[in-house]
DNA sequence: AGCACGCCGACT
DNA sequence: GTCGGCGTGCTC
């Protein structure tokens, strides 16, 4: 009789590890079985091998798969559930497709045995390009970094680095922050070579259960594309995996199991983390390791050039004929329509008006579910919350005191789009954000705008990322600090990135081009550095910002909130938890860690009740593991380790 | 998370 | 004397 080490992909409460079951069979780590677990089967990972243990032990029911998961997963999975202290059964559940003991009908289309990965056609490659390659390729680091600027060909490194795996009879996984927004990237590999694995997240439960059986089954070399899931992908011989707009907040899931899927990644296999605007901690971590190639040129040399223009959204005179554009972007916007050329302009604000208040009472319209303000949407004659995405109908007076005079303040793309059609009655406008378009329609509407049958686009983050409009010789940012405001740490980062991606857009040099960047905040020195396309003393100005305050890369994070349905209990309770975190670090003589007095969440009150929460801040992680480990868990106590955001 | 056991109040 | 309320505790 063997006995087995097996980590069960159903949760239990607090005792969430490896159990001990015994086998006639001989199996393998990555084994997927199934197994009784107290009244009823669960499935199971197969550990490793131990010796008979002094308690009664259950058998395997059955074995799943003749294949057992690759090594590296076996080790993620361990890792994940080490590193962010969450369930192994959460990992288990991310890793295996859904209904995986299903049997699956065969499917319409042939599933096409893999085979052997064809090289379509011929990559051009430059000198830089050819020496990042190299550098990447040589760089001992585990993971490198490929800081390239827009336009600079990080594409054609990924395939080029891609071909070597292949030749060396490596697998290469490619992430991307969302397909639906990298339809270029995507097709570039495509043609590069046959049968890539692509995943996303339209496709139907079979399908998914399909294409990783695939991959469990493939004996050559795979190239598998897909968003932060598809680390998951149980390939074999796992040599690259490339990281595509690596600081794009999509790689770090935040729901159990948490993870990044930057650190996850460097812990399967060597790592690429391609980005014009690396996270700050990511280049400061690859700089110690001189782990970085740089792209600094245009990969094609082009004699347009685009001209940027900082306006100072406090110089009214500027601002005559309307209050969102000014007269410089006006003007050039009529000179791109009178060219037949196109003009984009960027708000990063969906709807009409983001805040409705009464001017009598002061009254403000907001979520009876999330407790954030309702925005208005006038051309849906709806009041919407765009967190929760419930809907009410707008007030006609306020509900408070009667009063007729509600106002609807700031403005939103739909705002913007009114204004434009008001000030170029005859020109053809199309509005891109979360309310026209989903990403799938994406696709096609820029089809039309690349064909050149709108005049003016207007949009949010959406327009920002991967998209390349040949005709574009205007572009307008409504407020480049518009996120600056937010009191969150990285808010400074994410501005200089979204600042950076939208200039991006004119930067392709298909044509002259001017660029006006409105702000309120002209002397700020994200606003500069990212209009100077400066990341070098963006870099600086940034850590130095860190350092003073020792967050990121000088300390590591962990936030704990906790959720009451009542002020009272929420306070109590994080005072009391406050107490045991200092009377842990005072009893073990732990030093460099600064804990913040409890403080009510962002996102304050929510229709589960009230938040507060507590940041610890410590120079070496261990003790924040160490810290957690010592706490009284409560299913009130949400906890994140390396925190993106602190909001 | 489920699903047992287990120890007290309302019923045939 | 039995049915069932959900508090407590376990799952190899």
């Amino acid at each position: 009789m063997n006995y087995y080490l097996i980590a069960p992909a159903k949760t239990f409460h607090q005792n969430d590890r490896t159990l001990t079951y015994a086998s006639e069979k001989s199996l393998l780590p990555g084994h997927i079985v199934e197994i009784p677990l107290g009244k009823q089967s669960a499935i199971g990972i197969v550990s490793s091998q131990t010796s008979k243990p002094d308690f009664e032990t259950k058998q395997i029911l059955r074995l799943i798969y003749e294949t057992p998961l690759p090594a590296h997963l076996i080790k993620a999975l361990f890792w994940i559930s080490d590193y962010y202290r969450c369930p192994l059964s959460s990992v288990i559940q991310a890793m295996l497709p859904r209904g995986i003991t299903k049997k699956r009908r065969a499917p319409k289309k042939e599933a096409k045995t893999p085979s052997v990965i064809r090289q379509t056609c011929e990559n051009p490659l430059n000198a830089a390009q050819k020496r990042a390659i190299k550098e990447i390729e040589s760089n001992p680091a585990n993971t490198v970094l490929l800081h390239g600027i827009t336009g600079s060909g990080k594409t054609n490194v990924y395939i080029e680095l891609t071909k070597h795996a292949i030749a060396n009879g490596q697998s290469v996984i490619l992430l991307v922050p969302e397909i639906a927004l990298t339809s270029q990237l995507v097709h570039n590999f495509k043609t590069h070579f046959s049968d890539v694995i692509l995943l996303h997240s339209a496709q139907t439960e079979a399908v998914r259960h399909q294409l990783w059986e695939q991959s469990l089954c493939a004996t050559t070399p795979q190239v598998i594309i897909g968003p932060r899931s598809a680390l998951f992908a149980p390939i074999h011989n796992l040599g690259l995996i490339i990281i595509d707009e690596a600081h794009e907040p999509a790689y770090h899931q935040d729901q159990n199991p948490k993870y990044s899927a930057l650190r996850l990644a460097a812990v399967m296999a060597k790592t690429v983390l391609g980005s014009a605007t690396p996270l700050i901690t990511d280049y400061y971590v690859c700089k110690q390791h001189k782990a970085i190639a740089e792209l600094t040129e245009l990969a094609i040399q082009n004699n347009k050039h685009a001209k940027l223009q900082i306006i100072d959204l406090k110089n009214r005179p500027d601002f005559t004929h309307s209050r969102m554009l000014s007269n410089q972007l006006i003007t050039s916007i009529q000179d791109s329509i009178d060219a037949r050329t196109q003009a984009m302009i960027f708000h990063n604000r969906r709807g009409t008006a983001p805040l409705t208040i009464c001017d009598h009472c002061g009254w403000q319209a907001l979520c009876p579910n999330c407790f954030l303000p309702l925005v208005l949407h006038a051309d849906a004659f709806q009041m919407r919350c765009h967190t929760c995405g419930r809907h009410f109908p707008v007030p006609t007076a306020c509900p408070e005191c009667q009063n007729a005079a509600i106002h609807h303040k700031g403005f939103g793309t739909k705002a913007l789009e009114d204004e434009l059609h008001r000030l170029f009655p005859n020109a053809r406008i199309a509005r891109f954000d979360a309310d026209t378009v989903t990403n799938q329609q994406l696709n096609q509407i820029y089809d039309q705008v690349h064909a050149g049958n709108y005049d003016i686009i207007i949009g949010t983050q959406m327009i920002a990322k991967g998209f390349d409009f040949p005709r574009l010789s205007t572009l307008g940012v409504v407020q480049a600090d518009a996120g600056l405001s937010l009191p969150d740490y990285s808010s400074e980062e994410r501005t200089y990135q979204l600042i950076t991606q939208v200039i991006g857009r004119a930067n392709r040099g298909h044509q002259d081009s001017r660029i006006f960047i409105q702000t309120f905040q002209p002397d700020s020195p994200v606003v500069r550095h990212a209009c100077s396309g400066n990341y070098a003393e963006f870099y600086k100005y940034l850590l130095q910002r860190r350092r003073q305050s020792t967050l990121p890369p000088y300390s590591f994070l962990l936030k704990l909130s906790l959720t009451y349905k009542t002020e009272r209990a929420v306070i109590q309770n994080t005072q009391k938890l406050n107490k045991a975190i200092l009377q842990y670090i005072q009893k073990s003589s732990l030093s460099n860690i600064s804990v913040t007095p409890p403080m009510p969440a962002f996102h304050e009150r929510t229709n589960s009740g009230y938040t507060w929460e507590i940041v610890i801040k410590a120079k070496k992680r261990q003790d924040l593991l160490n810290i957690f480990d010592a706490l009284n868990k409560t299913p009130q106590l949400h906890y994140d380790f390396d925190p993106i955001s602190l909001l």
